[in-house]
DNA sequence: GACAAAGCGGAACGTTGTTCCGTATGGTGG
DNA sequence: CCACCATACGGAACAACGTTCCGCTTTGTC
């Protein structure tokens, strides 16, 4: 029903503010992987090369930055299973860089039940579109593996997404690895 | 090899100092049960009736005072669940009073691995001491109730506590009350 | 009772998230 | 092409946090 004003003369974002957009949900992600989802948010602003106020002015809160960049991450990480697949030279290179993604991808999600403590409801809904999204993506790059005779068959596309999710459990701890244990948790699936 | 300057003119604190530890202790434990463990300084400096200089004098860091009351509702656990059983009517009356202790005893608990969240072997630490001192403390108390004829068999302490443990996790959402779930799982027990 | 040491209170500091407002800029009617 | 103004920007300013510091008070001893 608010459609009838769609005809106004500039409802749309104006070009700037579009491109400050995708630079703070890039720039965020960017700094949650290196320093964590608790990244200050001037860090932030000075990632995209904004101020601040830029930044309160597309996320009206931290907690609305954070899911912005979680969703904006689970697009991207759907999208990337199909694209990977043609560019990577097997099914299994194209799943080892797959897992890098959503690893990267996964430092936002554990932030988020952070973020959002105040709202349970909220998280479980985007705990569920999170996993209609993703699973069908591995799902596609871990049957081509098999397919293609690289992987074993033992497991399926939501125990590896758990698997990988719960050893990136604890990651903020210098002395702990996520990425080599996933790593050796790829090579093990090897056919 | 450090008692061999304990014969010094005044080794121990002084009386007021001891005073406050403890009134700290308890303000901590009260103040957190309240308003959860991210609950100001400030805040429990008050209800203690102290100022914050004196809280950091005798815990350098936040993170060392949430350790401190960890370790004295532990230690205020165990002790209870050898004096409620004299003290109450019956065994599973004592049993219901002890959870509730426990319950604002998880709320520290929860608290603690965020608040330690650099140094997760200290945490593994504190938690496999706390199993040991308190699995035995409910342990009795179940016994207890169970040659009273009070509760069923099925379910032994660990078991119990871990259940206890997991309803009271997401407790800081208003819609949810971890108290009454608990009281309902207890309720459950009896034969 | 006097004196040194131990302890206390709360102002002050540095770092957070968030708000505010003067300034710059992109899109549009002349 | 230009002038206009709503839109958007930058960063100073604010409030709340953990933590530090230091002048004053209290405690225990000779």
């Amino acid at each position: 029903m608010a459609d009838v004003e769609a005809a106004r003369p500039t409802p749309r974002q104006r070009a700037d503010a579009q491109r400050n957009n995708s630079a703070l949900l890039d720039a965020a992600a960017a700094v949650f992987v290196r320093a964590g989802v608790e990244a200050p948010v001037r860090d932030i602003a000075a990632e995209a090369g904004v101020g601040v106020g830029t930044i309160y002015r597309h996320f009206p809160t931290r907690a609305d930055l954070v899911v912005a960049v979680y969703r904006h991450q689970v697009e991207a990480c759907a999208a990337a299973g199909a694209t990977l697949l043609t560019e990577e030279a097997t099914p299994y290179a194209a799943l080892v860089r797959w897992v890098d993604l959503f690893v990267d991808f996964l430092v936002t999600k554990h932030g988020l039940a952070a973020a959002m403590h105040s709202d349970a409801a909220g998280f479980e809904t985007l705990h569920a579109w999170f996993l209609d999204r993703l699973v069908p993506a591995c799902a596609a790059l871990l049957g081509a593996a098999v397919s293609s005779g690289e992987v074993r068959t033992e497991v399926d596309a939501l125990q590896l997404m758990y698997g990988v999710g719960n050893l990136c459990i604890g990651d903020d701890d210098p002395r702990y690895d996520a990425r080599r244990l996933v790593a050796h948790l790829l090579a093990g699936l090897r056919a």
